[in-house]
RNA sequence: GGGCCUGUAGCUCAGUUGGUUAGAGCACUGUGCUGAUAACGCAGGGGUCAGUGGUUCGAGUCCACUCAGGCCCA
């Protein structure tokens, strides 16, 4: 079968819908996997992605990394495993499923039914994830994805019967289960497909690391003060919130006077931004050293710090000055003292373990402390304690045996105890407690104060501080001493220094990020695992509710055997809330009856989990040793050194002991092109579905690929346009170019020694320096593009393609152009075809992984309707080889050098306003020392293109150039040191042209410096010349073309007749003759001259114009006929179809 | 306060181990070429390589500090 037509204007996103339809319906992805089965392992890992909502282009940018990669490595012949991830459970899908409910709080989800509730947060997931695996699918992401219409049917089939019994097809075989059970089962190996974060290997399998961290006693359950979010109604973690969280927040902060006990009429000046936090106020703290003092102010004798005077209203008085320290034991009134909550004997709050305050109330134990966190930057110098309200506080708290007011229930509604406050939410107490403290007189100012303020990630709420019992992992100790001193013990003991150890085993891309993971463990606080939610892992504790102690169940096994009540309401599901409440131990150590505490588990515990449970660690060890660890896994840096990549290492450290992976590739931030983050509100949001049909993937492809990855990446429209105009358009051209000119020539490659894996077959033996230099070029890059694309280095290949793209396009074809256009079929024709075609195979392979789509049409033009025996894809086709032999350096140095020079001809022409078209004598080129000439070859080529007729390459090149002379700095910069300067001024003092001479001669300078005579070799000084004035002349640093501007009468002809035969070809165009159309051509022009000079370069003119005839008279009115002007003189020209003649007098 | 990243032309970005006159694309201007034509070539303007100091014969590149932006932690 022969080439088919090749469309000059392609619709690039038609075709890529076509080219999946193609791979659809030939099962492509299937073909790929069975052809590389039992082939070496590649490993990659995938980060899970939240299916919670569409995928968005930032998600794009990661796919496109992971997708070239394992495209590379597939066509390495590596067998890889193919599967991707969704991310299932956690609050931001109970967030969005309590949006479609119109819920409003964790008792609209208990009224609504936890089952009901947990089944829709699942269906909602298999929705998504099928979205999302439809928008893969279109980026060309090739992973062994599901059925999406299955998919959707499991998420209708969870909310309308997820006990019915069906069957379903497994890659071995059908797997018959409750709607809920294949639920839980995707993924794993007898169902295939991406997994799912909610599958009931996935949480089993994080039991067994529980338990692990348990059984090694880094497992607790705690007292601490955590930011806490009122709607949510759970805690959130650092993990959480040190980044998406916090926002510009303006409050109404307050400063009220303290009245000193003992001291009538005295009073501690003290300022918050949170007033509700004054309920529970138990101590007062100041800064030990610094300066505070005592004034009158009005009515009132106040104490505050010395640099915070301003904040005092109206005038002042300073009666004494003292120190912090000074004031430390003073005791004073509360502002809510009346309360029964401060008055409560051992503080206030519900945690029956945490005994703190000597059992003193409130009331009676405030008092003055020393805290070095107290500063003047903001308030009075004063700080206001309240050790259930805030972090800090309650560490201080547990430094001076303060009590514990916790003044907040689940939904920050205040407690009983709280008098006339109770009942009442946080969110609205600002405004009565002003009124409270004025009525009590202590209230002393009110201001707005701007300040970042803490809200919920997932819906924005403002967070309070509120006394939590939560389960910690713990990081273990931080050693306050360089890491290589610490022991071997004491790293035993710290979980923190191992997962530093495992840091070390990987290798990190950018080099930056293992630093930073390292920085992030520095700094880790102990792992709050705990979510007092409902729709995620069910935290595998069970408590005695007799003796208190709990028990951490390792497995699905262990669940079974310990089980002494409610196996049966749970049999049948998966682990999940509330079916696995139904079940109770026994407790080991009392024999009362446990039960499980109702929290889920923090979800990177789920995504970081994967590189055991998707490798089947419990079930298959050989088969996990395989592929553990991954070769290679990539997620967007920032962020993830918190969360994945921490979650994952941290995991894998206390499991398996050893990295997850070998190569961590990272990669920034996707913004959009007004280099400001994508936001639909600001009008800069562009969807990924939107894109994908309006730029086309290949191009998201390669904005995504041709970008350093550590900077962040400017996405939009105009890039896309950009890329499709400098990549697409051009390898489409060239593509087109052949295709074309093969056509007309009946040329295909040959098929006597095809190679499938590698179509474009061993290096095409050529002669012709143009054929052997772009062979050169393709080679070269393909052995730089390998080197990258192993080091994840997608950009270098980018690069490395852009430039053969350029040199393909604007200098091989533009310069063999002619040889495909001759009439006959020689051999310097037929290697010009089989050079451009082992190019453009070669090079179309090697971009396969990053333009699946183009380089698939292509492949399958271009091998497939040629070759029988072709592979269905280009995809199944092997990593090309780069060709050392045809790598000629010498020649690649050449060429470089002659495109140099036709540049500089070519500026020199347009510097003296010399058209190209306008043939001159020659052109004078000077190469400086050192620098080979051209051969022949490449001289001729270089004058066809500069249109000389002779390219000259002269010696002494004073009619071309000044001379400038520099030492040679690299050979004399170590040889002279200090004395470098000295001699580079005498060498300046010199004549150059002096210099010159004897360096060209091959003599040693002598030179005076500082009156001892110094010998420099020829090569230690570098003669550059400069253009001299006057003439048609560019130079470079190397390079000096000078072209002759004299226009002979003879050259004015043949400049003429060139102008002639350009006229005639763009009319062939314009009256849509075929390339290979023969005409008839009529000439007309008053002007003797002319139609002298186009009679006598008739032979020409008709040859280049395939004229059959060309006839010195007006045009017959059936012709297709313009009116030119040639340098002001009139011609009339007039084409037409030879309608005898055709195509097949040309071949 | 500590850690990391970034700072190069109007815009977006390259710049390989330190080496001679710092590049590309876009945009602008001029011009040319063309069966790549909704392209392309050539030329031009446009740079205190964020700043200061240091190392070095030589710094966009290495070191220190400062400034600005971003991220992480306290």
């Amino acid at each position: 079968m022969p080439f088919q037509d090749v469309p000059s204007n392609v619709d690039f996103v038609a075709q890529e819908h076509e080219v999946l339809d193609f791979w659809k319906k030939s099962d492509a992805f299937t073909q790929l996997r069975g052809l590389r089965k039992g082939s070496p392992p590649w490993s990659f890992i995938d980060g899970p992605i939240t299916a919670n909502n569409p995928m968005g282009v930032h998600h794009g940018w990661g796919r496109t990394y992971k997708d070239i990669t394992n495209r590379f490595w597939a066509m390495q012949d590596r067998e890889l495993r193919y599967q991707q991830g969704f991310d299932c459970q956690g609050l931001w899908v109970e967030v969005e499923v309590e949006k479609e409910l119109g819920f409003k709080s964790k008792k609209d989800i208990e009224d609504y039914g936890l089952e009901a509730f947990v089944r829709r947060c699942k269906a909602r997931v298999l929705r998504y994830s099928a979205v999302q695996t439809e928008q893969s699918i279109r980026l060309g992401y090739w992973m062994d994805w599901n059925d999406t219409d299955q998919l959707r049917w499991l998420a209708d089939m969870m909310l309308s019967d997820p006990a019915k019994v069906i069957t379903v097809a497994g890659p071995e075989g059908p797997v018959t289960d409750s709607v809920e059970g294949i639920v839980g089962r995707l993924g794993l190996a007898e169902l295939g497909g991406s997994y799912y974060t909610f599958s009931n290997e996935n949480n089993y399998m994080i039991w067994t690391f529980l338990k692990k961290c348990w059984q090694n006693g880094w497992l607790y359950q705690g007292a601490d003060v955590m930011p806490w979010c009122p709607r949510c109604a759970t805690a959130i973690s650092q993990h959480e919130i040190v980044t998406d969280g916090y926002r510009e927040i303006t409050h109404r902060s307050v400063t009220v006077r303290f009245p000193l006990r003992g001291r009538p009429d005295e009073s501690l000046l003290v300022w918050t931004t949170t007033p509700w936090t004054l309920t529970s106020n138990v101590a007062a703290a100041v800064g030990a050293d610094l300066d505070y003092v005592k004034v009158r102010n009005g009515d009132h004798v106040l104490y505050l710090s010395k640099g915070t005077l301003h904040m005092l209203q109206g005038g002042y008085e300073v009666l004494d000055e003292l120190k912090g320290r000074d004031m430390v034991g003073w005791s004073y009134d509360g502002p809510f003292d009346d309360l029964p909550a401060a008055q409560t004997p051992g503080g206030f709050h519900p945690l029956s373990h945490l005994d703190l305050g000597d059992g003193q109330s409130a009331a009676a134990a405030h008092r003055v402390i020393a805290w070095d966190g107290v500063g003047e930057a903001e308030g009075t110098g004063i700080v206001h304690i309240a050790p259930g309200c805030g972090a800090e506080d309650f560490d201080l708290g547990k430094q001076h045996g303060l009590p514990v007011l916790a003044p907040l229930d689940d939904d920050s509604h205040f407690v009983e105890g709280y008098g006339w406050l109770a009942g009442t939410h946080v969110s609205g107490v600002a405004a009565p407690i002003f009124a409270d403290l004025e009525r009590k007189g202590v209230l002393y100012h009110i201001a707005p104060y701007s300040h970042r303020y803490p809200t919920c990630w997932r819906c924005a709420t403002e967070l309070v501080f509120r006394l939590v019992d939560e389960w910690f992992i713990s990081m273990g100790e931080l050693y306050d001493k360089p890491r290589s001193e610490v022991t071997a013990a004491e790293k035993a003991r710290s979980l923190r220094y191992q997962i530093m150890d495992v840091v070390d085993e990987a290798r990190w891309i950018p080099e930056f990020g293992h630093a930073r993971e390292l920085d992030w463990l520095r700094n880790m606080h102990d792992w709050m695992i705990s979510k007092k939610r409902y729709w995620g892992l069910a935290l595998p504790f069970w408590v005695c509710e007799d003796c208190g102690k709990f028990h951490v169940v390792g497995d699905d096994l262990e669940l079974k055997e310990r089980a002494v009540q409610g196996w049966e309401a749970f049999a049948g599901h998966t682990p999940h809330r509330p079916h696995i409440d139904a079940i109770k131990l026994q407790c080991e150590h009392c024999g009362g009856l446990m039960h499980r505490i109702p929290d889920v588990g923090n979800p990177w515990l789920d995504a970081g989990i994967v590189s055991f449970s998707t490798l089947r660690y419990r079930t298959d060890p050989d088969y996990w040793r395989t592929w553990f660890p991954a070769h290679w896994i990539s997620e967007s840096f920032p962020g993830q050194f918190r969360n994945w990549f921490y979650s994952l290492l941290a995991m894998s450290t206390v499991v398996a002991g050893e990295t997850p992976f070998r190569q961590l590739f990272g990669y920034a931030s996707l913004l959009a092109e007004d280099g400001r983050e994508m936001h639909k509100s600001w009008g800069n949001a562009i969807e990924f579905n939107e894109a994908a049909d309006k730029m086309g993937v290949d191009v998201m492809r390669w904005l995504y690929a041709a970008h350093k990855p550590e900077n962040n990446l400017l996405f939009g429209y105009h890039r896309a346009d950009e890329a499709r105009r400098q990549v697409l358009i051009p390898l489409w051209n060239v593509y087109n170019f052949l295709v074309t000119y093969a056509k007309l020539d009946g040329w295909t490659p040959d098929q006597q020694a095809f190679d499938p894996a590698r179509p474009e077959g061993p290096t095409p033996a050529v002669d012709n320096p143009l054929d052997r230099w772009v062979l050169a070029r393709v080679n070269a890059v393909v052995a730089e593009v390998t080197a990258d694309l192993e080091n994840s280095d997608a950009f270098g290949a980018t690069l490395a393609f852009a430039d053969l793209l350029e040199d393909l396009t604007n200098w091989y074809v533009r310069r063999s152009r002619r040889r495909f256009w001759r009439g006959d079929q020689d051999a310097d024709k037929q290697q010009a075809y089989a050079t451009l075609y082992h190019v453009l195979v070669k090079f179309v392979r090697a971009l396969a992984p990053i333009l699946p789509f183009v380089t698939e049409v292509m492949y399958q033009n271009l091998v497939r309707n040629v070759q029988p025996a072709a592979r269905a894809s280009v995809h199944h086709t092997d990593w090309p080889l780069a060709d050392a032999a045809a790598i000629d350096a010498a020649l690649l140095d050449q060429m470089a050098l002659a495109r140099r020079i036709t540049s500089l001809g070519l500026g020199a022409r347009s510097g003296a306003n010399l058209r190209v078209r306008q043939p001159l004598a020659r052109a004078l080129v000077h190469v400086a020392e050192g620098r080979s000439d051209l051969s022949a070859d490449l001289a001729d080529i270089v004058a066809d293109e500069l249109n000389v007729k002779v390219l000259d390459f002269v010696a002494e090149p004073e009619a071309l150039v000044t001379y400038r002379v520099l030492p040679n700095n690299r050979l004399l910069g170590p040889k002279l040191g200090k004395d470098f300067p000295k001699v580079r001024a005498a060498l300046a003092t010199l004549d150059p042209d002096d210099v010159a001479r004897g360096v060209s001669a091959g003599d040693y300078l002598e030179l005076e410096v500082d009156g001892q005579t110094l010998a420099l070799a020829p090569d230690e000084i570098l003669v550059q010349t400069d253009p001299a004035a006057g003439l048609a002349v560019a130079a470079d640093k190397v390079l000096t073309v000078g072209v002759d501007a004299t226009i002979t009468p003879e050259l004015k002809a043949e400049g003429m007749a060139r102008e002639v035969v350009r006229r005639i070809q763009s009319m062939r165009k314009s009256a849509d003759f075929n390339i290979d159309d023969h005409i008839f051509t009529w000439y007309a022009t008053p002007s003797s001259e002319l139609s002298q000079v186009i009679a006598d370069w008739g032979v020409y003119i008709q040859s280049e114009t395939l004229s059959d005839r060309l006839v010195d008279d007006d045009p017959p009115q059936d012709a297709f006929v313009e009116a030119h002007k040639l340098d002001g003189i009139a011609l009339t020209l007039g084409v037409q179809r030879d309608t005898y003649s055709a195509r097949a007098v040309r071949r």
